[in-house]
RNA sequence: GGACAAUUAGCUCAGCUGGUUAGAGCGUUGCAUUCACAUUGCAAAGGUCGCUGGUUCGAAUCCAGCAUUGUCCACCA
């Protein structure tokens, strides 16, 4: 066996590790066992991963090698997302900085130029989720844009045609002028805005609005029936001129119209706002497009045809004033609807677009497609963590509208629809004959990705994967795409294979930075994870990101917080150093020295790590199990250092002879720790020389040894802390050998406190005087100096303590107490008065 | 306008379904140096758990109201 460094050197084992881990083949699921699986929330393909995903990474991998442990059938599949929109942008903006557009390049050559692109960005993230660590099977890498994935869009596409659920209309939808695309209500983002809200008059009715330019295509004037002011308008038809168009509006009444804001009158434009469309809709009022899918104003709005949208305002807005028909302009917070992508000012306007409807009843299931997806959660097939989250999804699946799924854009799933003259035909290929046309447009990304839990197992086709991986176990993902994919999910598979996806949902929060703020590239302050790694290494990281978090709240990551847990795996490292270097010159020497002194097991200090040992087993897998990762990782993190570095490592040097205990302790720790931290571990093992892979070990049994032991122990820890304080506050070097006497009605507790007085520099003696120092069933007093500050010091303590006692006692003789707090409680209490009592009596 | 969360030591956060004299890490202060580890060890200081009421024998914990911060949702033109 090789001498291990003296700091654990992150960067000379991982990339090892993960390579061994992989061809050894045990990323992929065994045979046997119960099913877990995890499919995981596939990237976009847009660049590279950031610290966001590095802790979703972590979170998941903790499930499934720990579930990997338990012998579990374990699949955690890999994928990433086309993307759609999202990466088109990115290869268009590359092609814009060389002066060109997509259409220089046309359709084919584009989507080359995109593909490549796609595939590049693959390596990338591919290469950064192992540096990470993450025990994926590769075998199964699935994109959201590959050939099964395809044909599981179009399976789904052409049942929900001919199911009814999908249909091609005329409505106004969200619009991105600068991505030449529609987008979903949800993918509509809200910013403030100061503006202005301009009063225009419409003959002798006047309309506030904060956007005159659309006022070009109004078509009617909504007011409040209750409202005296227009009561006797309702109905009647208005004229209007707007600098030559003239406007012929009808007015009609609606409860919905705000009597207070601007001049209760409201102008209605159809074309270009959902609130209005729904109005025309139930109004009979006609439609006029003045604004076009370049953002620019279309040939309705008369002489100012073809100026932008801004350009049109300031113009109008002159004239407008010129023409005396503006009454006031005031300031105004306006709430701009953004696309979420580009961050470019959204239009509304009306075009014939492919809907989801939500709302309608599902052929032989009697449910819409919005009940099937309320009922998954509320009837238990789901759990969303933290709970508090199914508000939230209720909230927003009860206001769920018809889904736009059809974007202009080039770069996804081509909808499966040939057009013909006015023939139309749904289906996996093109219809043979003359003149079919298939429909140009592409599917929101989101209608792929919410097939993802059974596309990526190999659905529609019936494959064995399906069969035994689905539902997925759980669903791992940040609470941001809550709504966008997560409850999209829900709706398709419960409609399409009639299974939930998942049966547990754990939403994870955001990474901040130390000031709480989100990363972001324009603020310079994002975390790259690969400079994390390389610096502190990936299990550093990883711990960084998997303590202290809690599911649905964001955490904060620095710097700082990632070199603490360095600082541990590093501990760690060298606990096990320790132990592999103590039973490395025990083989040397062993043909002298008896089996029976080797294995001196049971001490008292044995008995109570053993019992903690225990305990830590089983909490670990009870919390992991839980989805409390971070207490997980605290608990832990507290038996390896503050027991077991600090007091037992410190006991064993003193009884010595404790090799086989140390290793089978180590042994364990290795395994609890690994999915926490599975490169040190993993590394750690093998130079413990095994022969296989720590990550296909066992979990260890809790072996139920009698806990006896732990508080006797805890009576020793007490007793060396109270004399390393007087010691500390007294000045009195810790080599000072200091005369003493111990009392105690333990045992265990004097023949071990003399083994420890070699830390705390006692001697045996049979009576002293001086300071006198105890815990419950031990007192030691110490031969030293007194000292009047440190003695009024004591006596302030001995105070505090009188208070305590003095409230104890009052609480129980409280009448109402002891007859109402149950029985375990009132010992407890008693016990704690006995001990203030004489911890008192020996301070004075 | 609605909903949800957060508010605990200088900082970052734990604290489960009410029974603590309220915990951890970092930071701070003092001490220790050829010991597995200075990416270390030992010890200490530091909090009336946002505010006001209520329920209870007992509240950081449950309830109500308020304040501050943050997030999400919503068609207020």
């Amino acid at each position: 066996m090789s001498e291990l460094s003296k700091i654990y050197q992150a960067e000379n084992y991982e990339d090892a590790l993960y390579q061994a881990w992989e061809k050894s083949g045990a990323f992929k699921p065994g045979k046997k066992g119960k099913a877990f699986s995890i499919v995981l929330p596939p990237p976009n393909v847009t660049g590279k991963l950031h610290i966001g995903h590095a802790a979703m990474l972590a979170y998941q991998d903790v499930m499934v090698r720990y579930h990997r442990l338990q012998g579990d059938k374990t699949l955690w599949l890999p994928g990433m997302d086309h993307a759609a929109i999202a990466t088109q942008n990115v290869v268009e903006k590359e092609l814009k900085k060389a002066g060109h557009s997509r259409y220089d390049l046309g359709r084919p050559r584009f989507l080359n130029k995109v593909e490549a692109f796609a595939e590049d960005s693959k390596k990338v993230i591919r290469g950064q989720i192992k540096k990470m660590g993450s025990s994926l099977d590769w075998s199964r890498e699935r994109f959201t844009l590959d050939e099964s994935s395809s044909l599981a869009v179009k399976t789904a596409f052409k049942k929900m045609y001919d199911d009814g659920l999908i249909y091609r209309g005329e409505r106004v939808v969200n619009w991105c002028p600068r991505c030449q695309s529609t987008l979903a209500d949800d993918e509509v983002e809200h910013r403030e805005e100061q503006s202005k809200l301009y009063y225009i008059k419409y003959g002798h009715v006047t309309v506030a609005t904060t956007r005159p330019e659309t006022k070009l295509g109004d078509t009617g004037v909504a007011v409040n029936p209750k409202d005296e002011r227009y009561k006797k308008l309702v109905g009647e038809k208005l004229v209007a001129d707007l600098m030559g168009n003239f406007l012929v509006l009808k007015v009609f009444a609606d409860r919905e119209v705000d009597m207070t804001f601007g001049t209760g009158a409201i102008g209605v434009t159809p074309a270009h706002s959902q609130t209005d469309y729904q109005w025309a809709l139930k109004n009979d009022l006609s439609f006029i497009k003045v604004i076009n899918e370049e953002g620019k104003m279309t040939e309705a709005a008369g002489q100012y045809q073809g100026l932008t949208v801004k350009e049109c305002r300031e113009k109008l807005v002159a004239d407008l004033q010129k023409a005396g028909k503006i009454e006031k302009i005031e300031e105004y917070t306006n709430n701009l609807s953004v696309c979420y992508r580009c961050g470019t000012t959204i239009e509304p306007l009306t075009s014939k677009q492919w809907f989801v409807a939500v709302d309608k009843k599902i052929p032989g299931r009697g449910k819409t497609l919005k009940q099937l997806a309320i009922e998954a959660v509320k009837k238990g097939g789901i759990k969303i963590i933290p709970d508090r989250f199914n508000k939230t999804y209720f909230q927003w699946m009860d206001n769920l509208r018809d889904w736009c799924i059809s974007r202009q854009i080039w770069y996804g799933h081509r909808i499966p629809v040939w057009y013909n003259q006015d023939k139309i035909f749904v289906g996996l290929t093109a219809p043979t004959g003359e003149g079919w046309i298939q429909d140009e447009d592409t599917l929101d990304t989101w209608f792929s990705s919410s097939l993802w839990t059974f596309s990526t197992l190999g659905w529609p086709k019936k494959t064995p994967d399906l069969k035994t991986f689905h539902p997925t176990s759980v669903m791992e993902t940040g609470y941001d795409i809550l709504f966008f994919w997560v409850a999209r999910m829900i709706l398709m598979s419960t409609y399409l294979i009639k299974e939930v996806p998942f049966k547990t949902v754990y939403l994870h929060g955001l990474v901040r930075d130390k000031e709480g703020r989100k990363m972001s590239k324009s603020l310079g302050n994002g975390i790259d994870p690969l400079d994390m790694i390389a610096k502190f290494g990936a299990d550093a990281l990883r711990l960084s990101l998997l303590v202290g978090a809690t599911p649905g709240n964001d955490a904060r990551l620095y710097e700082e917080k990632i070199a603490g847990y360095r600082n541990f795996v590093n501990k760690l490292w060298n606990i096990s150093r320790y132990i592999l270097s103590k039973s490395q010159e025990t083989n040397h020497k062993k043909q002298k020295i008896s089996k029976s002194q080797i294995t001196k097991l049971e001490t008292l200090a044995d008995k109570w790590i053993l019992g903690e040992l225990d305990k830590i087993i089983a909490s670990t897998a009870k919390n992991i199990e839980e989805f409390k990762f971070s207490a997980a990782g605290e608990e832990l993190y507290e038996f390896t250092w503050s027991k077991l570095a600090d007091w037992y490592l410190e006991v064993a040097k003193i009884e010595g002879g404790k090799d086989q205990i140390l290793l089978s302790i180590l042994e364990k720790l290795l395994i609890l720790w690994h999915p926490f931290c599975p490169f040190v571990t993993e590394a750690i093992w093998s130079e413990m020389g095994k022969k296989t892979l720590l990550m296909i070990e066992r979990w260890p049994k809790v072996l139920v040894k009698k806990q006896a032991a732990s508080h006797d122990f805890e009576l020793i820890q007490q007793a060396v802390t109270a004399i390393r304080n007087i010691r500390s506050e007294r000045q009195i070097s810790p080599k000072e050998i200091l005369d003493c006497s111990i009392k105690t009605s333990v045992k265990a507790v004097k023949d071990n406190l003399s083994l420890l007085a070699g830390l705390a520099g006692l001697k045996i003696a049979a009576s002293v005087k001086g300071i006198t120092v105890n815990s419950t069933k031990v007192e030691i007093t110490l031969a030293v100096q007194a000292n009047a500050e440190l003695d009024k010091k004591r006596a302030a303590e001995a105070m505090q303590l009188r208070q305590y006692i003095e409230v104890q006692q009052r609480k129980l003789k409280n009448q109402v107490f002891v007859s109402r707090a149950p029985k375990e409680v009132i010992l407890k209490e008693k016990e704690k008065l006995k001990q203030a009592q004489e911890k008192l009596q020996k301070l004075s």
